[in-house]
DNA sequence: AATCCCGAGCTGTACAGGAG
DNA sequence: CTCCTGTACAGCTCGGGATT
């Protein structure tokens, strides 16, 4: 017979599910073996552990409707809740960040865990599908082969409740990633059930949630993950929808904020460009020299307006040509928010630049790429297009090179 | 007290077969 | 076909008790 108490498997089980909420068996294999494709056994042992389980009413179950899969989602019962409270020993009233890498060394009070309510920990059954997709996501980061730091929490972590001029709000991303514990990124679930209008509403809010917090505190971007089907259909169509939402709702803070969008299966480039994205700027630098110089300047320098919207000029005797230049990647938003404030500034730094005597020949956009060409969407829905911005467009697709940033030798 | 032995329970593998 | 259950079993660990 076998005795009541947990076995090491069983209680390693329950800890993975209050993390991660809800999981199917196949994702909580992965998460217990460690491993990104477990073997049959390896997930029949999982089965194996998560029936008894079942029959001591720590865990329960619900099928999985067709659309969102084959098998099942499996979650803590309120007993098996308050068992991994036990066991990850969390106290009673406990507050926690929810980041979970630090969870294996806890250092003296510190806590990742907090004491949870069980409404609050149940996974969303009515979107599972969504669910899903976000823990196939977090579960990708952990397997990505990297050299930096990545950390994430869930949304019952890292929701917030903020108050703006435009009243209070409550932010509510679906999980939220640091890269090196400094460089932040809010991750959204997209599965395409939002129009434009809602779009539109989640970015407004965004930007209420941003414009009361401090410079430093914003975060570098916002990621927008898609199941893998959408790539093989719509993709572009999507994504255009997805920016000329946040384009028009962002304001300035799309000059700041990059919006980024993938598909699940591109993950991997999307996060090793991110990862490397501040030693990539030295590279944008030197390529963008040797491109000016080449074509007969005699000096290239970089500036910063305003400590952040970053330019270049380049000089040939007493004349200069302004440049635009953004590192892009296939699908985000930065290359456009950036230019949008560069073209309302523009007048000012070039007010700036003649005063040294040197007179303006024109302007340049360089667009660098790493893996992929930055999609530029060549119809954009007019009719939604608010102020400026249709001109800017056009000013941007005039003059504008794509470099690779690496030689192509 | 140190050593040895045994068995219970834990872990992992394998396979048959039911349900959908 | 996949997901899941039921079952069998081998290897291993660990603890209790007997033997030295």
């Amino acid at each position: 017979m076998r005795k009541s108490t947990l076995s090491n498997r069983d209680k390693d089980i329950i800890r993975t599910l209050y993390r991660y909420r809800g999981m199917t068996a196949w994702q909580l294999a992965q998460k217990v073996h460690n491993t990104y494709t477990p073997k049959n056994s390896q997930k029949s042992m999982i089965h194996n552990y998560l029936k008894r389980l079942k029959e001591q009413k720590l865990v329960t179950s619900k099928k999985l409707e067709d659309d969102a899969g084959l098998g099942s989602i499996y979650f803590l019962t309120p007993s098996g809740f308050n068992i991994a409270k036990d066991l990850l020993n969390i106290e009673i009233g406990q507050v926690g960040d929810g980041y979970l890498f630090a969870d294996d060394f806890e250092s003296e009070g510190y806590h990742t865990h907090a004491d949870l309510e069980y409404s609050i920990y149940k996974p969303p059954l009515e979107q599972i599908g969504h669910h899903l997709l976000l823990i196939d996501t977090l579960i990708k980061l952990d397997f990505l082969d990297k050299e930096n730091l990545i950390d994430y929490r869930l949304s019952m972590y890292a929701t917030r409740e903020y108050q703006s001029d435009k009243g209070n709000g409550k932010l509510r991303p679906d999980a939220e990633m640091l890269i090196d514990s400094s460089r932040s990124y809010f991750i959204e679930i997209d599965k395409g059930t939002e129009g434009y209008q809602q779009l539109y509403g989640k970015f407004i809010n965004y930007k209420h949630y941003f414009s009361q917090l401090n410079k430093e505190e914003l975060p570098d971007a916002i990621l927008f993950i898609t199941d893998e089907k959408r790539q093989l259909y719509g993709i572009k169509r999507r994504w255009t929808t997805i920016l000329t939402a946040f384009l028009n709702a962002m304001g300035s803070f799309s000059a700041r904020v990059n919006l980024i969008f993938a598909p699940i299966n591109m993950l991997e480039e999307t996060i090793s460009l991110e990862m490397k994205r501040p030693y990539y700027h030295k590279l944008v630098e030197e390529r963008i020299r040797t491109f000016f110089i080449n074509k007969g300047y005699s000096s290239v320098k970089f500036f910063k307006f305003n400590s952040m919207l970053s330019f270049a000029v380049a000089i040939k005797g007493n004349k200069y040509q302004l440049i635009f230049t953004r590192l892009a990647n296939e699908f985000e938003s930065l290359a456009f928010g950036g230019f949008f404030l560069f073209s309302k500034k523009m007048h000012i730094i070039d007010a700036e630049i003649q005063k040294n005597k040197l007179q303006r020949l024109g302007l340049e956009q360089v667009i660098l790429y790493h893996d992929r060409k930055p999609y530029l969407p060549s119809a954009f829905p007019k009719e939604k297009w608010t102020g400026d911005q249709q001109k800017y467009m056009e000013i941007l697709f005039n003059h504008l090179t794509y470099l690779p940033l690496k030689n192509i030798s």
